[in-house]
DNA sequence: TCTATCTGGTCAATCGGTTTAGCAGGTCGA
DNA sequence: TCGACCTGCTAAACCGATTGACCAGATAGA
């Protein structure tokens, strides 16, 4: 069954290919009467004419096509709503999207992105899937947009959370019911990733504009950022000594988070009451499945995917500031796992008991 | 800056476009001797040549690409293991993916497929984010092949996991371990869904071969399949009188049984002394995270996708069964909420108490 | 009546490769 | 010496659209 081209329109409607041509793409400006335009169109809707996107873009220059390039796809589990972000704007402009994982291989993504160019994408995205400080690969087009990872060197448009914003929110809500006590339960790495410092900056910060000496012993690392190291580090906080015992924790995720309610379970101590807990990232499947709901901050996944593909379609201005990163907001989302101390805490005085 | 072509370095390697593109393409056949091949070789890294796999895509037809079209990608974030799977074969076979999900939506989805033909995709993958019987919308390229999703029609390959065998797996544990009564949570929608009733289907199947007469009370529908649904209906089994109370459950999925942990625990039962529990998904970050460990039942997302695409490809035979459909396999995942009943349970004849 | 303009199109080049047919010149066997 | 064959390479058609230049005929204005 052999496609049928323009050409074969041309043929049934007794007009030159140049007409079937200016009348399929909708060119109003050119001089059709109104008769020829629906005799061709009916004819082509006849004979089920289908278009050649690489006829089309190889004479064009355009593909209508984008590529997204990703360290990878499955890990992280939420924030494939960038993907999802990325390909609803993508639809709405009539583009399609390529999809590329690259498992963090350079390798791999320096020929990605050569593949990609060589099928002529009209931009590409770079995107990581959690909050990085990243070397792109070489020969990225100019207009390329930097999605959850911002550039080392700078140079091209970016979008990441605000952690920073977002752990102040966090930290303030806790500071708000009336907690003097706040442990940080931190990721560990090396170098420590970027959201984990800028959330600890955030952290610190709050403590001491709100007059309170951040105590070392309250912030620990967590080695894997998982529930199961979510146990061990909260363990550790919750056995201090009664006066020195946090009484409310900022976790550096919901998956830790999820460690210290089973630490807390452990030792008898009930969220809220005996203490707070606040999460990052609200994971869905975690943050509102946990008992009592986890009060956490979101990260704007969605919205940083389309951002990224709004900027780099043209619908939405890039940055104008100097390093070009846009700072997504993480708004908090409060549930059920904050509420003041125990009452013989509320003193502002801290005397043990 | 123009992008250099295929007669580029024709031009500086003073030969003709053919003789270039013979080299590049690598075709040996071609009798064009060491040194010219070499030349043109390092001219061509020199100037810098790009392929463009429009204009190659253009005459040979074929463009190294392939469309996945899918219903979700965001909604059950464990499965987007299927689009890596998919996306590892592409890239392996040095072929590029359109990923486009469709919510759903009947136009939406055959306005894909139609962008994906036009641009001359070399083959397409249907894919669902969770095993239903689908129909399919008109004008899909033969070969195409089904990923989680059976074709209600039939007459293309697909591959779907065996829930029942995997629910026979699981409950054949439980029933190894001593149990004789055993509640099921089911999922709950009109229809039931595939999967459901597949489950349940293994489960009475495993009871009759037992010797044990299932029980209608101890089969309960879950509304939403969530963790919320799945405290209030595992609650409703455990409030059943003690000679009635099941001694195990096996739930729809890893989610309800996060629910059925939940209302143990209200209910001060210790899994898996008081309560065996298993899952099905194998959901990461929820059912190693549980606590104690959730035993459950993996869905093969990442093999489906393999699967899929390496039919597609043609690197492995379509099944040759009558409709075309291929069961994964669904192993069971031994962790640590299944144990034998209490000991008073233990007697083949139930007397309460 | 003689241009100028408008109408409704068409011609042919072009995008950047692939591929078939074939050419020029040399070698080799008869 | 002649034809067959080989080697190394090229010419040109082709894939399916887009697009700027242009054309024939009709109408209008001077």
């Amino acid at each position: 069954m052999k496609r049928v081209g323009i050409r074969d329109v041309a043929r049934e409607a007794g007009v030159s290919t140049s007409t079937v041509s200016l009348v399929l793409s909708g060119k109003t400006q050119a001089r059709i009467p109104t008769a020829t335009r629906e005799r061709v169109h009916r004819i082509a809707a006849e004979i089920g004419y289908a278009p050649n996107s690489l006829a089309r873009g190889l004479r064009t220059r355009r593909t209508h096509t984008i590529g997204l390039v990703s360290d990878q796809i499955a890990t992280t589990p939420y924030a494939v709503h960038m993907i999802e972000a990325v390909q609803d704007v993508a639809r709405e402009q009539g583009f399609l999207l390529f999809l590329v994982n690259t498992g963090s291989d350079a390798e791999v993504e320096a020929a990605s992105v050569e593949a990609l160019l060589a099928h002529q994408v009209d931009g590409l995205v770079y995107a990581c899937m959690w909050h990085q400080v990243v070397t792109p690969p070489p020969g990225l087009p100019e207009g390329t947009v930097f999605l959850d990872a911002r550039p080392a060197s700078g140079g091209f448009p970016a979008v990441v959370p605000d952690d920073h914003g977002g752990a102040v929110a966090a930290v303030r809500e806790l500071v708000a019911q009336g907690h003097r006590r706040i442990g940080y339960l931190a990721a560990d790495a090396h170098p420590l990733p970027i959201a984990s410092r800028l959330r600890w900056e955030g952290y610190t910060e709050v403590l001491r504009e709100s007059g309170i000496t951040p105590d070392p012993r309250l912030c620990v690392r967590v080695p894997s950022s998982t529930a199961a190291g979510g146990v061990e580090a909260a363990g550790r906080l919750l056995d201090l000594p009664a006066d020195a015992r946090p009484t409310a924790l900022f976790c550096f995720n919901d998956r830790v988070a999820m460690g210290a309610y089973r630490a807390a379970r452990h030792r008898a101590l009930e969220i809220p009451r005996d203490l707070s807990v606040v999460g990052f990232d609200d994971q869905e499947l975690i943050a509102a499945a946990l008992d009592p709901p986890l009060t956490t901050v979101a990260l704007p996944h969605y919205a940083m995917g389309r951002w990224a593909m709004e900027v780099l379609l043209g619908l939405r201005p890039a940055p104008t500031t100097a390093d070009g990163v846009e700072l997504m907001p993480c708004p908090l989302v409060r549930r059920e796992s904050v509420a003041p101390p125990p009452a013989h805490e509320r003193t502002p005085t801290d005397d043990g008991d």
